[in-house]
RNA sequence: GGCCCCGUUGUGUAGCGGCCUAGCACGCCGCCCUCUCAAGGCGGUAGCGCGGGUUCGAAUCCCGUCGGGGCUACCA
């Protein structure tokens, strides 16, 4: 190990989200690489919900939250249900810490109150003949008692600004490098509301300070905030809130088509809706993961375990990534196939049990056949799926009557002209075998329908396998109907004889 | 407009001055295997944005340029 940053104290990362919609991807990955790093440095991982938006935020959304890390394994050391030396963890339980903080900054004259409303300040810049757009132009910074009572008189509710250093801020991103802000660039900025209410401006850096995170690694978007954040930082160590500056590390954006971050509104943003189509929790975190990161030059599937093993923030990618669905299925499949049979059949139940193939989702209280038939047949499907959803599709035939079996349209729109002499004939070689075992099957309808009868392989077995699968794609026809039984099998292969 | 970030095949990446006639994966296209579809095997497609330097030598360092993105709220 040659660590040369000498970060003796514990790591202490931190994910927070604000409660507002649906888990995003992006965010997810955020929340990874936090993990990651926590895990990797035997540090903490905290959870914090960032609910300081009445507005916007909702239960329904913390609920999500909790349920996305639950669902993905992130499991954090201090946060909601878990509690921690920090607690709460929900920012809108922890108002008064904010707004002591609030106090103490305007006392040191860190931060002042301000009064000046939007319009007033673009007016003043238009007479000067500045650009209007050029945002708060320090008007209040040295307001007087007189004066601050005089607006008050006016009936005016000031708002708090922090005070911008007169100084170039850099600092070094763990993933970018150093990164400079020229002075002057960044007007003072509010941190609590005319009504009272602190803002993120606030709240973010002041937990991050009273909770001792030593890694501030966050989303690109958050970059251009990092100077303020360091100014407020630098305040807070003034007046004793906090030990030290943490350091930043800024992670690229995740972006869909057209290169712009991936919306809240396109689909694939959404956590749930992969979680729902059948993606497994290491398939998507392994996907999530290459989203910026790689574990090494030949490779590209790895277990959580592995990322963590080799996981270093430093190697992060500062440039953005396309979320591309078709990749992120190919890993899925990949983790799939390394699932355990047991495994397999464990994550592919509540598929099953949703689509109505299955009388359970928890594969401890799953009837006696309905065990049978899935320790049998979830190995013939295992390399064929790429996600769990499409267990239904590939196995419900095992779980339906033989009348109640449906045939796919386009299954039936390719059955050969000869089908119904292609079933005759296999009626006949199932009903005389006496081992139905799969390659006593193949062997006999071969030699019968192949051999002597001259059929193609694939025009002597479609019928079949659309009259015992009701489908153009299944599993292997012969190990298929080794599980039916023969019984069964006759029954499905005469019933479709009989529409003919 | 201002400030900041980014720039290797279609996509994600490896690359840290010579090992690069640029590797891997996904995708795509062939072929093999084969009862379908997968899986597996084999092969192919396509890339260092551009221009200057520095150097014996640059995808790798520097400058410029162009392009893309982010931020610019009393949202987070």
């Amino acid at each position: 190990m040659t660590e040369t940053t000498t970060t003796a104290d514990a790591v202490r990362v931190r994910f927070c989200p604000s409660p507002t919609g649906t888990p995003h991807v992006g965010l997810i990955r955020t929340a990874l690489f936090n993990w990651a790093h926590a895990r990797r440095h035997g540090g903490t991982f905290v959870f914090r919900i960032e609910d300081t938006d009445a507005e916007r935020d909702s239960q329904e959304s913390y609920e999500q939250l909790l349920d996305a890390l639950r669902w993905l394994g992130l499991t954090w050391d201090e946060g909601p249900e878990v509690g921690g030396p920090y607690a709460p963890y929900r920012q809108s339980e922890r108002h008064q810490m904010h707004m002591d903080v609030a106090r103490r900054l305007v006392e040191g004259g860190y931060a002042y109150e301000s009064f000046s409303t939007p319009e007033e300040v673009e007016a003043r810049h238009r007479e000067a003949g500045r650009d209007p757009k050029l945002g708060y132009d320090g008007f209040d910074r040295d307001l007087t008692e007189d004066q601050k009572a005089a607006y008050r008189a006016e009936g005016r509710q000031p708002v708090i600004r922090v005070r911008m250093p007169d100084e170039d801020i850099t600092f070094t991103d763990l993933i970018r490098g150093d990164v400079t802000f020229p002075a002057g660039s960044i007007p003072d900025f509010v941190i609590v509301r005319g009504n009272g209410q602190p803002l993120y401006t606030l709240v973010n850096p002041v937990d991050d300070a009273l909770m001792r995170i030593t890694h501030v690694l966050r989303g690109e978007d958050l970059l251009s905030s990092t100077p303020r954040q360091i100014a407020l930082y630098r305040a807070m160590v003034e007046i004793g809130v906090a030990e030290r500056v943490p350091e930043f590390g800024h992670m690229p954006m995740v972006t869909g088509e057209g290169n712009k971050k991936l919306s809240k509104r396109a689909p694939e943003s959404n956590l749930f809706l992969h979680r729902d189509r059948g993606f497994i929790r290491e398939g998507l975190l392994n996907y999530l993961a290459l989203l910026g990161w790689s574990i090494g030059p030949d490779r590209d599937v790895f277990t959580p375990e592995e990322m963590v093993e080799a996981f270093d923030i430093r190697d992060v990618n500062p440039n953005p990534a396309r979320f591309d669905l078709k990749k992120a299925e190919a890993i899925n499949a990949e983790h799939i196939r390394k699932l355990p049979v047991g495994e397999f059949v464990v994550r592919m139940a509540p598929y099953l049990h949703a689509s109505g193939h299955l009388s359970t989702a928890d594969t401890r209280e799953l009837l006696p056949h309905e065990e049978q038939i899935l320790a049998e047949a979830a190995p013939l499907v295992q390399t064929r799926m790429t996600l769990l959803g499409e267990a239904p599709g590939m196995l419900g035939f095992l779980f339906v009557g033989d009348e109640d079996l449906t045939y796919e349209e386009a299954a039936l729109a390719k059955l050969p002209e000869n089908a119904a002499e292609v079933l005759d004939a296999a009626i006949r070689v199932i009903d005389g075998l006496e081992d139905f075992g799969a390659e006593g099957q193949q062997q006999a309808l071969q030699a019968t329908l192949v051999d002597e009868m001259g059929i193609k392989p694939r025009f002597a077995y479609g019928p079949l396998r659309v009259a015992i699968t009701g489908r153009l794609v299944s599993p292997p026809l012969f190990e298929s109907m080794e599980i039916l039984g023969k019984d069964h099998a006759l029954a499905r292969l005469r019933r479709l004889r009989a529409t003919l």
